[in-house]
Formats: C-alpha cells, structure tokens, sequence
DNA sequence: TGTACATCAGTGAACGCGCGTTCACTGATGTAC
DNA sequence: TGTACATCAGTGAACGCGCGTTCACTGATGTAC
C-alpha cells in the first residue's frame, strides 16, 4: 500500500484549487477526534494529500493555522446557539421570550461543548490573541459570535423589565462563567461520571440559578 | 559557565535523598511559570541537578510525575480554601456562617486561580484518572480535597435552613461551575482584560448569584 | 485563434531540535557477621 | 570495632521519533500580444 507512493499521488495535484479550506477542514477533524495536540501541521497536509510545507502557502506558520481553527470553531459554536435561539416561540409575552432566549444561549453553548469535545477543548485550551472583539470568522448565520449573541439575549432582559438596567454591564461574564464551568466540569471534570438524565438536570438548575442570579440588585457596597 | 560541567557537578551527588522531591518541586516550578506543556521531564531533571533517567527511580513515566504534580496542586489549592475558611467569623449565627463558608470556598477557588495561573491551568488541563476519588496526596492541611470542602461548606446550608435538603444533592456541581468558569475567563477569556476592581466586582456578584440560587427549590418537573 | 511568458501553488529534500525512554554500568551507603 | 558484601540511586551513552520550518525547484495555469 505505503509502497507504490508515486500510485497514490494524483497526477493533477499542482493547483489544489482550495487547499486553505482543505487544510482548516482536515484540522478542524483532528481537533475534534483528537482535541488541542492533534492539530499537528504535518498530519493536517498529510490528510489533505499535500507535502507539509504546502501550508505555508496558506497560513505563515503553524500557530496562524490553529488560530484559525479556533476562529472556525467558534462560528460553530455560534451556530449551535443559533440553532436554539431558532427554537425560541416568539408569540409568548416578552418576558418569556427573553427568559427563553436567555436559556437557549446557555443550553446551545453547552451542547455544543458535550457534542464536540475535541472542537470545544481546542477553542479554550488556545488564548485568543485579538483580545476577543468580534471578527467576522468567529460569527455565527446571524454574523455574530457567541459573546455578541449572549449579549443581546441579557439586552431582551432589561427590555423585558427582567433586569434592573444597573446590573446589565458585565453580566455576560456572570452567566458565561456558569455555562462554561459546567461545561468543562462535564468533560473532563467531576461530572463526567454523570448520567445525561443527571446532567440534563443539573444544566436545567444551573440555568435557572441565572435566571434568578440576574434578576437581583447589585449591591452598592461592592463599589468599595 | 557551561563549559566545566564537571565543576557544576557536586561530587557527592551520588544518593540525593530526597530526589522524589526535588523533582516534584521542580515540576511545579515549571508548571508555575509555564503551565501544563512546560513540565517536561529532561528540564525537571536538570532543574534538580540530575542525569533524565533518574527519574525514573521515582516516577514510572513522564505522565506518571504529571499527575502527581497535578495531585500537588489539588493540594495546594485545598490550602488556599482552608485560608479563607480560616476568617469565617463562627461567632455570628449559624446561618451567616454557612453563607460566608460557602463564599469562602468560592473566594479560595477564584483567588488560588489568579495568584497560580500556570498551577490553576495545569491542575484542570489533565485529566484526573483516579475519577475524582478522595486521596490523601490531594487534600489540604485539613485532610479534605477542594471538593469535600466545598460540599462541607454546602452541608452547613442545608443544616442552617438556607437551602432545602432536596436540592442538596449536585449542589457541589452548580457552585463549583460558576468559580471554575470564572476563574479560567478571567485568566484566558475574555475577563482577561479588566481590572482587578472589576473582577472583584464580578466575583462578589457571582457569589451572591449562587448564594440565591442554591437556596431556590428544585423544580419537579426536571424530573421529566 | 495561437503562441510566449510570468506567476506562484505545490514539490522534494533536508535541517536541527528536544523530547521520552532504554540499557548496561558504577560506586556510595547500610547491614550482617 | 572492623571487614565483606548486597543493594539500588544515580550515571553515561544512545535510540528513534515526529515535529516545525527552510530552501531551491518545477510545471500547470492564466494573461498579453
């Protein structure tokens, strides 16, 4: 098989046509069977049936490819949000609507992070060097990214009434520790052992916990 | 400097000691300043003054120093939790002691994060193998684990009246996600970026979230 | 429509690197007599 | 108290490995005339 290289290489292979997107494809598939270490330059051309070197056609060094992966993987991460904001019944009262919004940002975050381990382990394990501001690789159908996603469902809060204005600023930060805590604890913490039936219950607890958590005065003392 | 080697070498460096030590040291040392990928075997060894394979007399393979490098840090951020336990007034009522307990345990966890970055990130990029189980090699001075601390400090609600027994169970899961969440936006998320009166800000409203939360009732229909 | 040419995506070979791990060894130390 | 000996902690040398990255190249493709 390993003997007969000349075999397996297609004739036609000069001008892949679009070797950047296979190569960020092949290494989005290591990251997620192998997390973070998988993203190995060398095994991403190998799958893409190019020489190694043949990247720097397309990312100027190793770390600018994982970069990009992360970036690809957090518009999917966005897109599992959408997918259930998409659930969301608008007909209901606003409250409701911005209750359920609220819950499907966190619900869509941790089900992405339990469907794809290897992707989610790979976003967070590599420090995002553009000091998160929104780019468009990151975001999502609707053009936005998880953060500008969860930021607008805590808008629709104090829209609805849910949330005194005053606490609106930094509560991304409150409910995007919870989702994400919970998140990593299920996949390689002390809630890996858990049932989907348990864990489905504790995620409902955690949401509610928010739900609640936001709702409530900031204390004027924390101003020290 | 490095070109008498000999000099450098102690003479009587023949039986070390303590070497198991020295090199667990040195492990965390590395883990300190360079988190998780920086503990690497030959570098361990040449910090403790010794030839690579010697450590193998005390650690079976380079994974094996890993995790009990991880198990120190456990430790250690036991001892962190005991120390702010250690200010919990017991004079007060036994309901405000339960709640500065828990805040305790979660202002140990967050504070162990930011003062050991490189410690905090080590401790949660492995994998526990042993699954979470209790081990003397991970507890504190106390004898307890971070997470027996934690669900010491949780019992103490229960008995207090501040949270009804039936939402006891998993309660660890909730509290311990939103400082673990936190701790790690805030060292290589987005919180990265604020300043420590905000963080401070941040932390104090994410306690009070949980504080409220855990006191809500569990709703029966998550049983589904 | 046909030919000459510049472009530049992918090739082929090689590099230096530090890693984890192995093997047979040596000689300081503690113990038994 | 002194000697013989077994133990075993640390040595020295070597291994194979896959990695990221470099260099000079080649030849298919698109463009200008």
């Amino acid at each position: 098989m390993t003997e007969k290289t000349v075999k397996a290489k297609p004739r036609g292979a000069y001008r892949h046509g679009d070797l950047r997107n296979a190569l960020l494809e092949a290494a989005l598939d290591l990251a997620r069977d192998g997390g973070p270490d998988a993203v190995v330059l060398r095994e991403v051309t190998r799958r893409a049936g190019v020489v190694p070197n043949a990247a720097y056609r397309h990312f100027a060094s190793h770390h600018n490819l994982v970069q990009a992966v992360r970036s690809a993987i957090i518009a999917r991460m966005a897109w599992s949000i959408e997918d259930e904001l998409g659930k969301v019944d608008m007909t209901v009262p606003e409250a409701d609507v911005a209750k359920a919004s609220l819950r499907a940002v966190g619900a869509g975050y941790m089900k992405f992070a339990l469907d794809e381990p290897g992707l989610f382990r790979t976003a967070f394990r590599i420090r995002d060097e553009v000091n998160w501001l929104p780019a468009p690789e990151k975001a999502g159908h609707t053009g936005l990214n998880p953060f500008q996603l969860l930021g607008l469902a805590l808008d629709r809060y104090v829209e609805a009434g849910l949330m005194p204005a005053e606490a609106r600023p930094g509560a991304e930060f409150l409910a995007w520790s919870t989702v994400h805590g919970m998140s990593l604890l299920t996949l390689d913490g002390p809630m890996a052992g858990l049932t989907a039936a348990q864990r489905h219950g504790l995620q409902e607890r955690l949401l509610l916990m928010v739900e609640r958590g936001l709702s409530m005065p900031v204390a004027t003392k924390a101003k020290r």
